[in-house]
DNA sequence: CGCGGAATTGATGTGCATCAACTCGGGTGG
DNA sequence: CCACCCGAGTTGATGCACATCAATTCCGCG
């Protein structure tokens, strides 16, 4: 049982190699060795459970982490006390980019259900892409995604209506889930209604009914956290306001 | 006056040093070997006037851009057609940041009003942080730090109404300007009405409404484009939502 | 089995968008 | 220099999307 424990530890490294890979580097064609520096300062992947923090607001930044599988929520807390959240963060979404300025955490990572999370120490990372230039390319690419990412977000919150809000959301979570091999149409959510209402920003009770719309309008079906998405042209349409009567906003000029 | 000329060049040049010394290395305290390398591949600032384009969406992304006076903004179009105001820019402040993922912009940077870009060209720079240590890592917190910001827009879009976001906007034009030498509490807006509506995610009305409210309040003073802050504690206490009963919004677990 | 938080559903309130009318100021041309 | 125009900004009246409040059901868990 000593060989199967190595085993395990093992399938847990490659796996974690497998996912810094497709995150970090894919794209990019590393060489082998390179790979393999990598991998070096990756800490492997130890099982973290529902409400376990990754870090808190306010703790010094050391390290960047990688989902592996499961999934972490990230939040702030507004300056009325209230918190937003931030993001979901699906397995091969990397977290806490927005520390390396500062050098402390500006918002919380709370794990949502078991996960495996890869750690990554960033000062070790940043020395290693000093030294190989696709690496560095690769974490420019990286950061600049995320802001991005965010702009999407801006883009939702400051023009689109709920129900586009919400149905955005289901596409990322779609596409998200696909790009990983999963199914893009069937899943469950492991965050609560109030958490998607909180990052949406909508009131709970908003997207319960809108839950139900959409089932009732055959988009989707529902089963508590369980997710089947019927119809995905629809909810892409729905995204660019194809329903209701657009109110056509002026352009500044 | 050939004379004229030059010193007039070597003007633009000194202030295209300061302005990118400030932006991308003040913090770090570069040798003054390294400033000079990064000081050579940066173009200097050539006079924009308003409605000119530093880049459009879709566009290839070769440089990214600092503001040396002047302002900009950045858009984006929504898929409805219309579009979001990502950004506004002020002296100090650098452009295109977000276009590195793709190596397409994804937004387009259009000047407001009689500006001094600079220009650094990514992949020269991106070269000569791979021997710099200390530039590279003082890209990863610019980019860093954009993600920051954008967090503290989606926090804004996301959970504050209409009077703290106007709060909001005005206090960070103030800090940024202060930041910068400037008038923390008199200065000049150079978008429109309808351009902070989009930026803030309100109707030109309202933004409009509030400007006056703010008036009657005793809070600033108004002038069509010039903004004159009187109280600036009591914006500030606005913004964490002081005025009206506050409604407490319950946290998810 | 029974407690408690999560989710749903319905009734009501309100903040802000929308629509509409008017004013202001700045630029242009006669 | 004035008359005109036109877009930007302001102000008021109205409507609606979504928040809020309230009551009930559902489900997980001890």
């Amino acid at each position: 049982m000593s060989q199967q424990k190595v085993i395990s530890l093992e399938t847990i490294r490659v796996a974690c190699k497998n996912c810094t890979l497709s995150s970090l580097c894919l794209p990019m064609g590393l060489a082998q060795e390179d790979v393999e520096r990598l991998d070096d300062i990756v800490k492997r992947a130890r099982p973290l459970h529902r409400g376990d923090f990754l870090f808190r607001e306010g703790e010094r930044f050391r390290s960047i982490y990688v989902v592996k599988t499961g999934s972490v929520k990230t939040f702030a807390p507004s300056p009325e006390g209230n918190e937003q959240i931030l993001g979901f963060h699906l397995p091969g979404e990397i977290i806490g980019l927005d520390a390396i300025d500062k050098s402390i955490h500006a918002c919380s990572a709370k794990v949502l259900e078991t996960s495996a999370i890869c750690e990554i120490p960033f000062a070790r990372l940043e020395e290693l892409t000093a030294s190989i230039a696709s690496l560095q390319h690769q974490i420019y690419r990286l950061l600049s995604k995320e802001i991005g990412q965010d702009t999407q977000m801006l883009l939702l919150l400051g023009k689109k209506n709920a129900e586009e809000r919400l149905a955005a959301f289901l596409l990322s979570l779609s596409q998200r889930f696909h790009k990983r091999g999963l199914s893009p149409s069937d899943f469950y959510l492991s965050m609560s209604r109030h958490e998607i209402g909180n990052y949406l920003g909508l009131a709970v009770e908003t997207v319960s009914r809108l839950f139900t719309r959409f089932q009732e309008d055959g988009l989707m079906d529902v089963d508590r956290k369980h997710i089947q998405l019927l119809d995905l042209p629809a909810l892409e349409a729905l995204v660019c306001g194809s329903a209701h009567y657009r109110r056509q906003q002026r352009q500044p000029g």
